[in-house]
DNA sequence: GAGTAGTCTGAACCGCGGTTCAGTTTTGGA
DNA sequence: TCCAAAACTGAACCGCGGTTCAGACTACTC
């Protein structure tokens, strides 16, 4: 809901309806509009950083998971939502906190794999992987939201190359390709096997 | 008010006030609340890139003018207008032709000293003006959004480091540094030539 | 100095939507 | 089968704030 009619004008009645219910029903399970919609951005996002750091397991080089991350963070999420939390956080303090939280495992979460590379040789070392974390997460920032608002010179083919593009140029290094399906990896790894 | 309260929370009363009149009086001059924040968020982002451009013709090389550009755009506007512009643009179609007005008009901008430097063998020619104008401009969105948000580790001199590093690096050249006090010229130039 | 267009005021109107509340239904356990 | 806690409903309450409106006040013209 916050996603379709935004933050100020999402009703608690609107999320009633969605959830099939009525507007004091959901008053039962929140306090107050507040912290309903609070609690639903941290939850949103949470829940896409937890599913990403779950298929970033099943990856084994670092460069594969960094180019997942920026590959997943560019077609999977809601950036409408993002935007809402930004504008948000600029005057509720929760807002504030919640948007906090989440850049932070963020950034933290590039940079580690940033660091890890380095560590493998695979990335040049003269880097500082918290300042390229930094860099590739605000152009991505920047990016999205030109692509978000329906800017013709960022569609999404675009969008993808520059993301990328702009990554290796702060990385230093090439990002290597990855399969389309994650899924068909067992059956490749069956028919190498076998 | 709409950068102290918010798009949203901007009550027709609280401009009012502001003005010294009442509600009424504001809806003498406006339709409508929503007609008097579109028009108040078009023309404050006009006025600051109407000084701006006023102020580049001061400049004589494009590499000047490129530095200016950024500097001002980091130190003056009000990042939080943006991003309420921003996220009106979402749902609000004049909000979205607002933003795409002036989010042309800074890309333009920058592309034409781009250009303008490129054709003067100032800048490396083999950069695509375009391109340069969009990565800068959605990475200085990108940093400003989180030093807006009081990111720790956006501080105003990080911003304004990162950001012409990046710059220059999209633009394959260095840009050359401009006088603090632009109003010292006068003064400076006055005692070379005594 | 009378008239008129332009500007504004005070008061009231009114719908929207968050929240409350008094009860009703549902659930799960003894 | 019964009971108590949990979950919910329908209706009403209530303040907020955008908008309207009937008149006043101002400024400028003839």
């Amino acid at each position: 809901m916050i996603s379709e009619r935004g933050m100020a004008a999402t009703r608690i009645a609107d999320v009633a309806s969605r959830a099939g219910t009525s507007p004091p029903a959901v008053l039962y399970w929140f306090d107050d509009r507040d912290q309903l919609l609070n609690e639903a951005l941290g939850f949103s996002e949470d829940r896409f950083y937890d599913s990403l750091t779950e298929r970033l397991a099943a990856l084994s080089t670092p460069g594969e998971r960094l180019r997942l991350l920026f590959e997943a963070s560019i077609a999977d999420p809601d950036w409408t939502l993002w935007m809402e939390l930004w504008t948000h956080a600029l005057r509720d303090s929760q807002g504030q906190e919640t948007r906090r939280r989440l850049d932070e495992r963020w950034r933290r979460e590039i940079a580690m794999h940033v660091r890890e590379g380095q560590a493998a040789g695979e990335f040049d070392s003269s880097r500082d992987p918290g300042e390229v974390a930094l860099l590739a997460a605000s152009l991505l920032d920047g990016l999205a939201l030109q692509a978000t608002l329906g800017d013709p010179e960022v569609a999404p083919e675009r969008l993808h190359e520059l993301t990328i593009e702009a990554v290796e140029r702060f990385l230093g290094s090439v990002l290597p390709e990855l399969d389309d399906e994650p899924d068909n990896r067992e059956r490749e790894v069956l028919a190498e096997g076998g």
